[in-house]
DNA sequence: TGACATATTCGGCATATCTCGAATATAATG
DNA sequence: CATTATATTCGAGATATGCCGAATATGTCA
């Protein structure tokens, strides 16, 4: 980070406008993109410093990537201080959409009792067949992906 | 829709409350809920009156999951009205998150100007093909769906 | 335990978003 | 063209969310 400024920002920015119609906060937003540019894990304060943010809010922010397996805090030994990178999977946001894919499928398939039969039901069936389908094959993906890369532990 | 009352609300709600945490807002979220109950298109009125809300809510909402393609709207021949019911390919979620992924593929690919090379060009290299793996991957399951079930055109 | 470094929580302000009813626009029909 | 039926937009009020600085908690070391 920092030996190209402009064109960081650039990216910094450009990564948040893609996430942030996804729900994630603006902030946390940018935060991520800017973890994608550091090598190694970095300070709340050194955050703070380069995104211009409050402290407090680089710290929720670094929990809420943490929460959703986009970053990984990596504690220091003998210290307080908390350093967070991105994440070595990037399933994080492919998983968090699995669940609503199968919470959608589950709903579907237990809801005889709101409509029992006729066209609806016949609907309700089907989504949740596709559903389970398509979450099945991005598990088989995934689990491709990891077979064909199964160590990255170098930073 | 309205032989079952009580399981149908439960329904409509669980389903919202998948929905929403998605971004999706919370009348369109129920409004969602109740097209996949609906066996045929209903009218704006209808909605406001099965869903308790005000027709300029069911209005937005409706045109909202329109724009989603999470639902479709049938013009009524010979009249303004306008009746919608839940698209019949389901796959309108899923599409809008691999346009995401295409995205963040192109911005990491695209990004030699902010990270020339390193760990972090690394990982963002590898990010990409990942992105674009699991993107592909997708579209042949959706495509092996399209062709198991080819004609759904009744009712 | 005391002193320090650091992270986290809290309350408030600013801003965005939702929902509504009223006003407006648009299409159909005689 | 007037009337009716319907959808859509608009402005306002309510609610939620994000962000900050100050206050607080928590861990570390001597």
């Amino acid at each position: 980070m920092s030996n190209n400024r402009p064109a960081e920002q650039r990216f910094i920015e450009n990564a948040a406008r893609l996430l942030i119609p996804w729900g994630v906060p603006q902030t946390a937003a940018r935060l991520y993109g800017y973890l994608l540019l550091c090598a190694e894990p970095v300070s709340l304060d050194r955050i703070t410093a380069d995104l211009e943010i409050s402290k407090s809010s680089a710290s929720v922010a670094a929990r809420l990537l943490e929460a959703y397996r986009l970053a990984q805090r990596h504690g220091e030994r003998g210290s307080k201080r908390a350093l967070y990178a991105v994440s070595d999977n990037y399933e994080g946001m492919l998983t968090e959409q699995n669940r609503l894919l199968d919470a959608l499928a589950d709903l579907m398939r237990n809801s005889t009792d709101a409509v029992a039969s006729g066209a609806a039901r016949d609907r309700l069936d089907e989504m949740a067949a596709f559903y389970l389908a398509i979450r099945q094959a991005m598990e088989t993906a995934l689990g491709q992906w990891r077979a064909k890369k199964p160590r990255s532990r170098s930073t």
